[in-house]
DNA sequence: TTCCTCCGTAAACACGCGTTCACCAAAATA
DNA sequence: TATTTTGGTGAACGCGTGTTTACGGAGGAA
């Protein structure tokens, strides 16, 4: 069934059809009504790669996710929660405004050449992505062909940089800087002050925040940063172990540990659980994110709630909204974490 | 940069330049190499709109994944982590393969005409779903249409009664019937005889499998089965918080607790801590899945595990390797599971 | 030398739809 | 009535690639 058989069936011309399809004027009412009696009768919808080939939009947005599937142990893979809700979020925003996504992984920045590609091919109207400044250039040269991209988790320094202020770019952010100044403000309010910190990746935007957030708030009560006490996590449980480890192999632990997200919290709080190290008696432990087994841990885990589902619900319209009325311009918008005080945190008086 | 312009510059015809793209014969090795070059230098690809009208392939498989989120709290969603690492095997194995992924959520089984409009469209040459016997019917006109699919956790009766023995079909399951009883024999082994379920959906073979396989071990044994410890969850925490609210308020609780998949399992759990019942001391539970979480509760979750990703990986290397061979045959794999026993549960002697 | 075969190539058509342009009929105006 | 104006329509072309066909040249056999 194609538009031509619509056409004939309708006595009337395929351009006809196109017009009555495409709501374009000059098609009197009663031609159209018509028209579309013919379509319902026969269930008939214009075929995608002909429409794409004669230049009509696609009606898909691109994902791409960066992998960092961790292998457990053999044969077992731990996938990050936090890139999970993530899929799940821009799928359902999109199906229910009439979008296909196609998903892709990437590897390094190499890849990011993929992106372009999908583009080139037309196989993609927009793009999602999360941010990581080791390949701004990369958004860079997407923003540059007038690709509409939607960027969580990227800094708005690489953006002044870049001068992509008037590009086709939603920036979506949390306000991570602030969330990590509430929580560790929180935990010295308990009078800790030997605070360690497990960082996640430099190259990310919130892992450059919620460290630098913490370097600001011990600078501002003048407490002092010992190197030992700052463990390189880079967001990675596996990582997280191994930094664990030499760490409690030092004489003086620190009273209290902030995690830059949930994953390593829940990684050092085993590495303690095995040593024989209680927390929150021995060791006050905070992570970032919430995600949801942060709750039902036990203890259950204090930790600053980013909401990651309205981000990226939120990046997902902003893009479908600028694809659909063709705007060409550059949007930003920042979302509030959330402190939430659970159970892995005690006052150091009581030590 | 189209086929045109590769052809002008290496000075051949552009069916000579399609002829190498696709190693056709009938072109001289000189002549093949000089179009490679120019391909090569200007990085050229065809364009995909462009092969799927003209009839090729489109190296893309779709995904159907059924959405299961629940809205926890008001703004909070849990999405089920089982489906969420569905979504990445599937896109790991497809892309290092050179497939594109697309994406759908299915709510309802009016849905399922997507997959079949997604073929039609020839935007997808194969397509990867959960099962559903609710829609089995939908299953067998996609594949009485000639396109490839693979069904993970989708009943061998159901492929009988519809007699798609020959068709273009990839069925992966997971042996839980075994499973299940395994587990059971287990907590039967450690004294307890008032053992209470925790149900699936009914219209999921896995669902269907571990309670037939419950009802198996008690009869078996000769126990009785309680109507008022058998708990609908729908494999949802929510339904299960609700389920065994009721049931604490019975005189007389099930000394153990059998709960279809880990979500509710842990729901369960945080319903009885709540509530003062001590898990195991007061009552024994175990999940089915094991999913990452699972290992990290306290107490740990005894539980049976589902090779998830490797089932996964398993449909999509079979579904594409049918795709690319052009093979039209039925297949069947079944995965084994394994009893993991951690800490949720306990001899009826010691309580 | 002549005829036939084989091989490499280019031109032409097909895929299904959007779009432009020119044409014709009907309505409106003089 | 003659003339413009307007509105509706269909023919033709373009999108980029796969495939078929026909043609021309080279090589071998008679």
């Amino acid at each position: 069934m194609k538009s031509d058989d619509i056409a004939r069936l309708a006595g009337v011309s395929r351009s006809t059809v196109s017009r009555v399809i495409n709501n374009y004027p000059n098609v009197p009412e009663k031609t159209r009504e018509k028209v579309l009696k013919v379509i319902k009768k026969y269930n008939y919808e214009p075929n995608t790669s002909a429409r794409i080939l004669a230049g009509k939009a696609n009606n898909t947005i691109g994902l791409f996710v960066i992998s960092i599937s961790e292998h457990d142990s053999p044969g077992r893979i731990y996938r990050s929660t936090y890139y999970s809700s993530f899929i799940n979020a821009v799928v359902d925003v999109a199906n229910t405004r009439g979008y296909y996504v196609l998903v892709h992984t990437i590897y390094s920045g190499k890849d990011y050449s993929k992106i372009n590609h999908s583009f080139l091919q037309k196989r993609i109207s927009g793009g999602i992505l999360v941010g990581n400044e080791k390949d701004s250039c990369a958004i860079k040269k997407i923003t540059d062909m007038g690709y509409p991209i939607a960027v969580v988790d990227y800094d708005p320094k690489e953006i002044e940089r870049h001068k992509m202020k008037d590009s086709n770019l939603i920036v979506v952010n949390s306000m991570d800087f602030e969330g990590t100044v509430q929580a560790l403000n929180y935990i010295i309010g308990l009078g800790h002050n030997d605070i360690g910190i497990i960082t996640g990746r430099n190259e990310t935007y919130s892992g450059k925040q919620r460290f630098e957030a913490y370097r600001y708030v011990m600078e501002q009560h003048g407490y002092k940063i010992r190197p030992e006490f700052i463990l390189e996590g880079e967001f990675l449980k596996k990582k997280t172990y191994n930094e664990v480890e030499k760490l409690i192999k030092l004489k003086k632990l620190p009273t209290a540990l902030f995690a830059c997200n949930d994953d390593m919290a829940l990684a050092a709080m085993e590495v303690f659980e095995r040593e024989g190290i209680r927390v929150p008696e021995d060791i006050s432990i905070i992570g970032f994110d919430d995600i949801p087994v942060a709750s039902q841990m036990k203890p259950a885990l204090t930790t600053v709630r980013v909401p990651v589902d309205d981000m990226v619900t939120k990046a997902t319209d902003l893009l479908i909204e600028g694809i659909e009325k063709e705007e060409r311009s550059f949007k930003s918008e920042n979302f509030p974490t959330e402190f939430i005080s659970r159970d892995t945190c005690m006052k150091i008086d009581k030590q």
